[in-house]
DNA sequence: TGTATATTGTTAAAAATTTCACTATGCACC
DNA sequence: GGTGCATAGTGAAATTTTTAACAATATACA
C-alpha cells in the first residue's frame, strides 16, 4: 500500500489520473511493457512533468533511467484512486439518459455497479433495464440504506433534481453525481460532481469563435 | 455588442458563464429582475469576485448599486460565448449514448441542432430517431461539407473514435466533442474536447474515500 | 568497476487563477 | 442638491497549478 502524503490533491490531478489509467490500459492491450512519463504524456495531451507531478502525490511508481512498469502503474493509480475496489450506485430518473447509462458497461468495468433504478413514472416502475427493475422512488431511502450504497446518480429533469437529491440523501448516501443541470444542496458531508456536457459544446463553439477571431488579426 | 478585451480567456470562465446562464434562467422564470453578484454567486456555488471578474473578460453589464438585470445579463453572456446563433452539429455512432443525446431537446433550446446522424452499422442505418435518419458513414464528409456543420459529436466505441474524427475532419468540420473514452489526434485548427463522465464518478468516489479518512485524523 | 545515457523525483520558478480590498457610481430618500 | 447605502468594476495580493531545471539513480556496456 502507498502512502498518499498529506496533501490537498488538485481536482485536475484527479481527472488526469483516470486519463492516465485510460491510456495505459490501451498501451498494456498493444503490448507495451514499460513507457516513460515523455511517451506518456505525448499520448494524454499533457506535460510531462505533469505526469510526474501528479504522480508524485501518491508515491514513487517509476524506474529512474527506465520508466514506469505500464501494469505496475496502472495498478498503483487505480489503487490511489481508490478505484481498485467497487462502488454501489443507485440511479433516480430511468429515462433517456438513464438507460443509455444503465447499459453502459464501461462502468461496471470501471467498478461502479448500478445495483438500482428509481423512476416516479408508474409506467417505467417494473420495466428492466440491463438487468435492473426501475423501482418506486419511495423505496429509495429504505432499499440504499439495506444495499450499503454510497453513490448516487440524478437523471431527472432539472426541475426535479432537488426532490431526487432528498431522497438520496435520506438514503444516507455518500455522493452525488448530477446530470441534471441544475444546483442542487446538499449536507457538507456528501460530495456533489456536476454533470452537464453542453458546457462542452459550448465550449467548443466558444474555442472556433476564437480561432476564427484570431485568425483574421 | 459589447467588445471582448483581447486578453486569453481561461476555459474555467468560459464553463462558469454557462452556469450562470443556466441558473439566470431559473431566476428568470421565478419573476426575479435584479440580482446581485453576490446573490448569484451563492446559488452558483461561486465568489461573488469571481462572477465579477468572470463578466469583466466581456465588458460591463451591471449598474454599481443595483446589480445585474437578469435578462440582460444572461443575453450579454450568451452573446459573448457566441451562443446567440445556433449551431449545425452531426453525430457520429448512433448506440445507447447517441439515441438519448438524439432525444434530448435541451441541446436544441441551447443552439445546438444536430442535423445528421451517421452509423456503420447496416442495421441502423435508415432507421428513423427523433426525426433524423441514420445515413451510412461513407457519406459523412460530403454531407458536412453541403450542410455547413461545424461541430461533430462522436459516441462510437472508444477504439473507433479516430476513424470517426478522420471523417469529420475529412468533412470539414472546426470541432469535436469526443464521448469516447480515447485521445484522437486532429490538425491544429480543430478543437477537440474530450468528456467522460466516469472522471466524475471517480472524483467523487475518490473525495468519498478522502472524506472519510479526514474524519479518521 | 567505471562511464555514458536515460529518465525519474523534486525543488524552484513561472504562469494562471482566485480572492481580497478598495474605488467608483447609481439609487432612494431627506 | 446632499447624504447614506448598496453593489459593480478593478488592481493588487494570495493562492494554486503548471512548467522548467536539475540532482539522483538505474541500466547497459566497455
Ligand atoms: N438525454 C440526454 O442525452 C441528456 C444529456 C445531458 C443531460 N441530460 C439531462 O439528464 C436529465 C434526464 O434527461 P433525459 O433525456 O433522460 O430526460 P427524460 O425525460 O427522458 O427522463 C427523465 C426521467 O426522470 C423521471 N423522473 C422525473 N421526476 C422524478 C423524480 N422526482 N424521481 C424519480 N424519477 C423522476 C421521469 O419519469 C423520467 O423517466 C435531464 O435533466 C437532462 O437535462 C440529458
Ligand atoms: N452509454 C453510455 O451511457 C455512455 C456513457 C459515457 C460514455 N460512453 C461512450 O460513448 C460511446 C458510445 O457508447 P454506447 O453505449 O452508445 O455504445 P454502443 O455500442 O451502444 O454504440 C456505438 C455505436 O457506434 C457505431 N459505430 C461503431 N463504429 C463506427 C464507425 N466507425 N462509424 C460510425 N459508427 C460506428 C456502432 O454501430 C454503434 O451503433 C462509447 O465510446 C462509450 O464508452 C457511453
Amino acid at each position: 500500500m502507498h502512502l498518499q502524503k498529506y496533501e490537498r490533491i488538485p481536482r485536475a490531478t484527479i481527472a488526469r489520473l483516470a486519463v492516465y489509467v485510460q491510456e495505459l490500459e490501451v498501451m498494456e492491450q498493444q503490448g507495451i511493457k514499460v513507457i516513460s512519463s515523455e511517451k506518456l504524456a505525448w499520448s494524454c495531451g499533457v506535460n510531462p512533468s505533469q505526469i510526474r507531478k501528479d504522480l508524485a502525490y501518491f508515491g514513487e511508481f517509476g524506474v529512474r533511467g527506465v520508466g514506469y512498469y505500464v501494469y505496475e502503474l496502472r495498478e498503483a493509480i487505480k489503487q490511489s484512486l481508490g478505484m481498485d475496489r467497487t462502488w454501489n450506485v443507485v440511479m433516480v430518473g430511468v429515462g433517456n439518459l438513464g438507460r443509455a447509462l444503465l447499459r453502459h458497461h464501461l462502468l461496471r468495468k470501471r467498478g461502479f455497479v448500478i445495483v438500482a433504478a428509481f423512476d416516479c413514472d408508474p409506467f417505467k416502475i417494473g420495466e428492466e433495464i440491463a438487468g435492473i427493475e426501475v423501482q418506486c422512488t419511495s423505496k429509495l431511502p429504505q432499499s440504499t440504506i439495506d444495499m450499503g450504497v454510497e453513490i448516487g446518480i440524478i437523471t431527472t429533469p432539472p426541475e426535479r433534481a432537488q426532490r431526487a437529491a432528498n431522497y438520496l440523501i435520506e438514503g444516507g448516501i455518500k455522493g452525488i453525481v448530477n446530470f441534471a443541470p441544475s444546483r442542487i444542496t446538499a449536507p457538507e458531508n456528501v460530495v456533489v460532481e456536476y454533470v452537464d456536457f453542453i458546457h462542452n459544446l459550448f465550449s467548443v463553439a466558444f474555442n472556433i469563435t476564437q480561432h476564427q477571431i484570431k485568425g483574421l488579426l
